[in-house]
DNA sequence: TCTGGGGTCCTAGGACCC
DNA sequence: TCTGGGGTCCTAGGACCC
């Protein structure tokens, strides 16, 4: 039985959690602002209504606006998480194919219920409403990509009353028609400019491409994405939470940063935040990756921006070895006379940590685990069902692991495979 | 004078997402 | 004066190896 999916979307998530524990701010302009109150990162309708943009600096809006009766809060993510879980919670009572994609979005896989998918939904988001306060929007297709595009008009046109349900790739081509290239899941603006540079001016006409000529042009995420929005699914729900692949802990400085030992010391609580996550995972990492950079908004200004990553010979979890690690790299990348904005440190190739104490973790073998895990995983997604086998007898494991991943369905004979 | 082919690993950076 | 933070995946190129 033929699996589709869910795409359920919180509404305006953060100001949505703002609301729910001060009901007096329904019907209000509320607006959430990032880390130093720099821009704006969540808006109400009302809010949207007044034409304030995702992202826009809050100075800005300051400046172009009275800003009298509008609701302006710090963002809070304790409470954001807090209330995601909350939410999660109630969605995975309706399926047991869940996937949680985001804070505020998560995919649902539903099959059997022949025909009685938007009453199904009508409840599930008025539960959802009932037990957590929050409102969400449903969009539901055949491809995570449609179910994208069908939540984008739930959330939008008051017909929908929040919930739309698109049967097949064929019921998709008049909301196709009725948004932009940058409304799909995938593209953005540099790429949406390449695709009208060739002609393809709209989602319709993508989706009439041929997928395996876009491949060439672009690549496999285009192709998988062409074919999603002909209804072919090639991005599967990832039902088990993959683990993490890197952490990152990285800052705007409020006043830029001349001086070294001001760098340092930001570079130290870096490395000490990002362990510190690290170790609550109960992973290890290998390999440490530092960048800092000047004023990107200031062009008139000397820029420099570097970055460098350094393979540990150990995987660790030792925050001051990771700290002597990363000062090394600061010492290589540091010029001085620059003005320096932002600065981050990020932990990449993650192990479990018990697998370092135990002595299991041999670097060299490591990205070739990966590569099986990562098919291996596919695989068991697919059931055994995948058609292509592999054309690459007699070459490297990882070589034939990685061709299979480049296939936008990650079909591959699973017996075959692991027999290699 | 000619100047392989296939593969791994590492690094850097682009593009996209929330 | 004031422009977030945390992720993923893919590609390309160079060093190196056989």
């Amino acid at each position: 039985m033929a699996v589709r999916v869910a795409l359920v979307d919180c509404n305006n998530f953060y100001a949505s959690c703002e609301r729910v524990f001060q009901p007096h701010l329904r019907g209000k302009p509320i607006i959430v602002l990032s880390n130093n109150d720099g821009c704006v990162i969540a808006r109400s309708n009302e809010a949207k209504a007044l034409g304030i943009a995702m992202g826009e600096p809050w100075h800005l809006v300051r400046e172009r606006l009275p800003t009298k009766g509008i609701i302006v809060r710090s963002s809070n993510y304790a409470l954001y998480g807090d209330m995601s879980a909350r939410v999660m919670q109630v969605l995975a009572r309706f399926t047991p194919l869940f996937e949680a994609y985001s804070i505020d979005e998560a995919f649902l896989g539903l099959a059997g219920l022949g025909g009685r998918e938007e009453p199904h939904l009508r409840e599930l988001r008025a539960t959802v409403a009932r037990e957590t306060g929050i409102p969400v929007s449903v969009g539901f297709a055949p491809t995570k990509t449609l179910a994208k595009l069908a939540n984008r008009f739930a959330k939008k046109e008051a017909a929908c009353d929040g919930v739309l349900v698109l049967d097949g790739a064929y019921s998709a081509l008049p909301y196709l028609d009725r948004c932009e290239l940058t409304d799909l899941w995938g593209i953005s603006h540099r790429l949406a400019a390449r695709l009208s540079a060739m002609g393809i001016v709209s989602p319709r006409a993508l989706a009439g491409t041929d997928a395996r000529h876009m491949r060439e042009r672009f690549g496999v995420v285009m192709e998988r994405l062409v074919l999603e929005l002909q209804g072919v699914p090639c991005i599967g729900l990832e039902d088990a939470p993959a683990d993490r692949k890197s952490i990152l802990c990285s800052r705007s400085f409020g006043r830029m940063v001349t001086d070294r030992r001001e760098m340092e010391e930001a570079v130290a609580t870096y490395v000490a935040r990002a362990a510190e996550k690290m170790r609550r995972q109960n992973l290890a990492t290998a390999q440490l990756h530092l960048f800092l950079h000047t004023n990107r908004f200031r062009p008139a200004d000397p820029q420099y921006a570097a970055s460098r990553t350094i393979a540990l010979n150990v995987a660790t979890a030792d925050t001051m070895r990771l700290t002597t690690a990363a000062l090394d790299l600061l010492g290589g990348l540091w010029r001085d006379g620059y003005a320096y904005k932002k600065a981050g440190v990020m932990l990449l190739e993650l192990v479990p940590a018990r697998q370092v104490q135990q002595g299991l973790f041999d670097k060299a073998d490591s990205n070739r685990r990966k590569a099986l895990m990562t098919a291996i995983d596919a695989i068991n997604r697919d059931h055994g069902r995948g058609t292509v086998t592999l054309a690459a007898a007699g070459r490297t494991q990882a070589w034939a692991l990685k061709s299979a991943m480049r296939s936008p369905r990650f079909t591959t004979r699973w017996d075959e495979l692991l027999a290699v």
